[in-house]
Order: structure tokens, then sequence, then C-alpha cells
DNA sequence: TCTTTATCCTATTAAACCGATAGGCAAACA
DNA sequence: TGTTTGCCTATCGGTTTAATAGGATAAAGA
């Protein structure tokens, strides 16, 4: 399951990518427009701009604006800032990389074999889908 | 990310399914043979006998076995009692469905529509894997 | 029948995680 | 200089997770 911090986050994103002009957005703005507690959005955003996608600006009209065009943006990586791994378990991970404790052979590990092709789809997804795409 | 509780679930019903002959497993054996905490995964395979996956005898000589044919038992079904949800998000959950909160409309929603795609194409994954298919 | 061997079952725990909140600081701008 | 906005850290309550404890129950065999 997302967590919906995950959620959250794209939601915000996709939220600017709409936007017309290319002025900052208020924290405000987007967390009533979409539900979202402020104070919980304001550290999502926080972490966004941290990781690059997203630019800000303090003070009056003040708010957060989007780094680069939806259309550049991936979201393998926007996945891989706000919830981490995209796959399943730690052994099939390309970033999250972890060896499993209990497993001697990943190569012939069932759940090992089964989960690394669940990533390859989910990783086509999301390497196919930029945020311009994913808006409506 | 699988909880380990499903990886443990899986592994022991691969280990029966390897199994030549079908007189019982025993927890022990298995939890040994994975590495599995033996309490721990006595738990789990309870709950995969309430669901109608293994069988299991008492006593001397006793232990668990596959209830029915390692072709037969799909993985979506053992995914599903054992994690839960398939999707990542309970808006686009076949079985666990849960309207969003926040979202007015599902329709128009970036995440919803984008979990959509990635839930049909790991569904059809689990859909097309049998016990049988996963062992190596 | 008695003992051993195994599953059955409920309750509990410790740690981790998650969503959210609190509250002051820092910068921008009028 | 005051107001508005984001910046940042700390903390909280609740839930989930992985694991453990301990006894009840049933079967097999001596």
């Amino acid at each position: 399951m997302l967590s919906s911090k995950t959620k959250y986050g794209i939601k915000a994103m996709t939220f600017m990518a709409k936007q017309e002009s290319k002025i900052p957005v208020q924290i405000a703005t987007i967390a009533k427009h979409e539900n979202i507690s402020q104070k919980y959005l304001e550290s999502i955003l926080l972490t966004l701009r941290k990781a690059g996608f997203l630019g800000s600006k303090k003070g009056k009209n003040g708010g957060y604006y989007l780094f680069k065009n939806p259309e550049d943006i991936k979201m393998t990586d926007v996945m891989r800032v706000l919830e981490g791994p995209i796959a399943l378990v730690p052994c099939v991970s390309l970033n999250f990389y972890e060896k499993c404790a209990d497993c001697p052979d990943e190569n012939t590990c069932a759940v090992h074999n089964l989960m690394l092709e669940v990533r390859d789809n989910t990783l086509t997804i999301f390497n196919n889908k930029s945020l311009a795409d994913i808006i409506s």
C-alpha cells in the first residue's frame, strides 16, 4: 500500500502542473484544494524541494513551483523520493537493495523471482509516465 | 513493501510443493530449512490453513500439507490472504475497495488512474502464476 | 492407558512506522 | 518594520508488525 505521503505529494505536484502561469502556489492553497492537512503537506513539499523537484519562494506571494517541465518529471523518480523502493522486496530493489538475511540463494528463491517480475512491470509503467502524462 | 509474513508464507508453501510425497511436513522442519522463527511460522501456517490452502494433522508424524495441487493454487489468492490488497491504493482495489476521504472524483484523480494501471499489471502476473510455476 | 509429539489458539510484547501537530526561526517584500 | 510566507526540528498518539509465551487439544505408539 502507498503511504498517504506519496499520494499527497503526487496530488500536490499535479496541482502545480495544472497551473497556467509559473507563479508560486501557496501551501495553503494546495492543502485546501486537495483536502490535505496543511502542516503535513508542508513537510512533504519540503522533501520534494530538497529532492530537486520543486522551487520555493518565501514571503508575500511566495509558495512552491515546479522546477522542471511536467514532461521532464518521471514518475519513477517521484515514487522513489516519496515512497522509497518500487520493488516489493529489498532483494529485488535497484536503488534500495538489501540482501535477505534468511535466504541463502537469491537465484533459486521463488519469492525473489516472482517479485522481480512484478518490479520490472511496475518500473516500466513508472518509467514511461511523466507528471504531464498523468494529469487529465 | 511485502510483509515478511507474506514472504515466509510463500516460502513455506513452495517448500511443501517441492516435497515428493504427500506426507505432512512439520513446522519445525520448514522453519529450520527456511530460516524462519518457528513460533511465527506457526501462526502463518494457521492462517493459510484457515484460508483453505493447507491441511494439517496433529500428533506424532503430524504436520502441514498442501490441500490442492500446486498447479491449482493461484498466487493472486495467496497474496490476498497473506498480504491483503494487491492494489497500492484502496480506491483501486477490487477486493478491499475503499473510497478516499479527500478525493471528490476518482475518475479525474491522477493517482487513482496511475495506480489502476499498476494494479492491472501486477494482477495479470499473479493471476497467471500458480504455486507450481514459481518453484524452480 | 500413558507418554510423547505435534498442531491449535489466545494473549502479549517491543519496536517501528505513520500521519499529523506544535512552535519558533528565517527570509522576502511592501 | 510588520506581515506573510516557507524552513526546520521535535514530538505525539495510534497502528501495525514480527515475534514470543504458554497452555489446550489431538493423535500415535509403547
